[in-house]
DNA sequence: GTCAGATACGTACGCCGTACCTAAGTCAGG
DNA sequence: CCTGACTTAGGTACGGCGTACGTATCTGAC
C-alpha cells in the first residue's frame, strides 16, 4: 500500500489539534478521526504517544523564524530570542511539551544553534558562552510557560489570578499584593524588558579568571 | 466515621511517588495502594486528580527553606533563588508539576513573596520591581526544567544527551557542537553563574523614563 | 502473473479517572 | 443508652486512553 500520509501532514494535524482543543485534546483517535482513518494507522508512522508529542514539540519548532544575522550581535541575540517568544504565543498550549522533552531533532536544535552563535559573535566562548546561552534560554522557556501556559487553565475571568492573589494576601505577602496590580496591567513587555536585563548583564559580568581565554566585549 | 488521613499524609505519600516512579507512577490507585486504601477513598479529600497535582505542588513548595532576610537585598536575592533551586534539584520529578499549575496558595507564594520582597528591599518598586521578579523567577524554573527534568527521560548512557548532539551536529550546527562537550564537563555552576548575569542585569539596567520613580541602587 | 513487503485498520486488553452507591463508624439530643 | 443524622470508607462499573496483535489490502519487481 501506499503511504496514505506524510509525517508532516501528521504534525500539522497534531498541532492543530493541541491549538484548540489543548494538550488533552490530543488523543491517537482524535489525532486519527483529524485525518479521517483508525487510530492504529498512526502507528505506522510514529511509534508511540510518546514520539507523536516529540513530533508536534519539532512542528513548533521549526515554526520559529529564524533572523539573518547581521554585524550586531546584540540584536541578533534579540531577534532570535524574539522569534522564539512569538512562536510561543502562538502555541501557547504546546508549551508544556516544548519545555519537557528533549527532542534533539534538527529543526528543535536549530533556534538554539541560532541563539548561541549569536553570543558567540559577541565575543563569549567556551564556560562564558556556555552560561550566557543558558541563561537566555532559560529565561525564555520559563517565562514563556509563566505568562502564556498559566493563562490555559484559568476559569474564565481574565483578571481573577491577580484577584485571587489578592484575596490571599491580605497583609501575609505585602509585596505580592503590591505586584499583582502592577501585573496584571502591565501584560506584555515584560519579556522585552526582562531581556535587557539579561543582555546587560552578560555585557557587564566579568568573566572568573577561571574561564578567561580571549577579552571580550 | 473518623477521617483516616490528613492532607498531609496524602502529600506526602504523592510526593514520595513521585520522586520514586515519577509522575507516570502516581495514579490514584497507587496512591491509594500507598495509604493502603482504596482509590475512592482519596475523593473524600480531594476533588479530582487535578487537584491532587496542585497538593503536590503545594507539598513541593512547602519544602523550600526560605532564608531569613538580612541587610543584604543581593544575598538575600540569591538565597531564596538558591533555596528554590535546591528543592527542584531534590525533586525533579515533580518540576513539570510545579511549573504547569497555578496554584495561588500560601504554600506555593511564600517563596514568590520571599524572592520579590529582597528585590523590594533593593529600591526596586512598581514595574521595575514586577519586571525583576519575573526575570529572576522565569530563569529558576527555566533551568530547573532544562537542567533536571531532561534527565529523567534519559536512556542510560549518562553523557548520551552530549553525544547525540554531537552526532547530529557535523558540520551544520557549529556553535552547539562546540558547547556541547563544554555542557557535558560543565554540570552544576550554571545556575550560580547565570544568576550571577541577571543580578548584575538588575543592578546596572537604567530603567526607562516612564517607569522612575525613586532612585534605585 | 505472482509474490514479498509495506500499509491500513479492526478487535481487544489493561489501566486510567471517576460517577454512583452502600455499608460502616461517629456523635448529639433525648 | 438509644437513635437518627451525618461523615467517611471503599466497592462496582463505565467510558476513554494507549497500544499489542492479527488480518486484509494494496503496490512494485521480476
Amino acid at each position: 500500500m501506499r503511504a496514505r500520509f506524510t509525517l508532516a501532514d501528521i504534525q500539522q494535524h497534531a498541532l492543530a489539534i493541541v491549538d484548540r482543543d489543548g494538550l488533552v485534546g490530543l488523543t491517537m483517535r482524535s489525532l486519527a478521526g483529524s485525518l479521517q482513518t483508525g487510530a492504529m494507522t498512526l502507528y505506522n508512522y510514529v511509534d508511540s504517544r510518546e514520539a507523536l508529542e516529540e513530533l508536534v514539540v519539532d512542528a513548533v519548532s521549526a515554526l520559529v523564524e529564524i533572523p539573518e544575522p547581521t554585524d550586531d550581535w546584540l540584536a541578533d541575540t534579540r531577534a532570535v530570542a524574539t522569534a522564539l517568544w512569538r512562536t510561543f504565543r502562538a502555541h501557547p498550549a504546546a508549551i508544556p511539551l516544548v519545555l519537557t522533552r528533549r527532542t534533539s531533532s534538527r529543526a528543535s536544535l536549530a533556534p538554539a544553534e541560532a541563539l548561541a552563535a549569536a553570543l558567540a559573535r559577541g565575543g563569549l566562548d567556551g564556560v562564558d558562552l556556555f552560561v550566557a546561552f543558558r541563561t537566555v534560554s532559560a529565561f525564555v522557556m520559563g517565562i514563556a510557560q509563566n505568562e502564556l501556559a498559566g493563562r490555559l487553565s484559568h476559569e474564565k475571568d481574565p483578571a481573577s489570578a491577580a484577584q485571587r492573589i489578592e484575596g490571599l494576601t491580605q497583609g501575609v505577602l505585602p509585596t505580592l499584593a503590591e505586584l499583582a496590580p502592577i501585573g496584571a496591567a502591565f501584560t506584555g513587555q515584560e519579556f522585552e524588558r526582562g531581556l535587557t536585563i539579561i543582555l546587560n548583564g552578560i555585557q557587564r559580568t566579568p568573566r572568573p579568571a577561571s574561564s578567561r581565554r580571549t577579552p571580550h566585549v
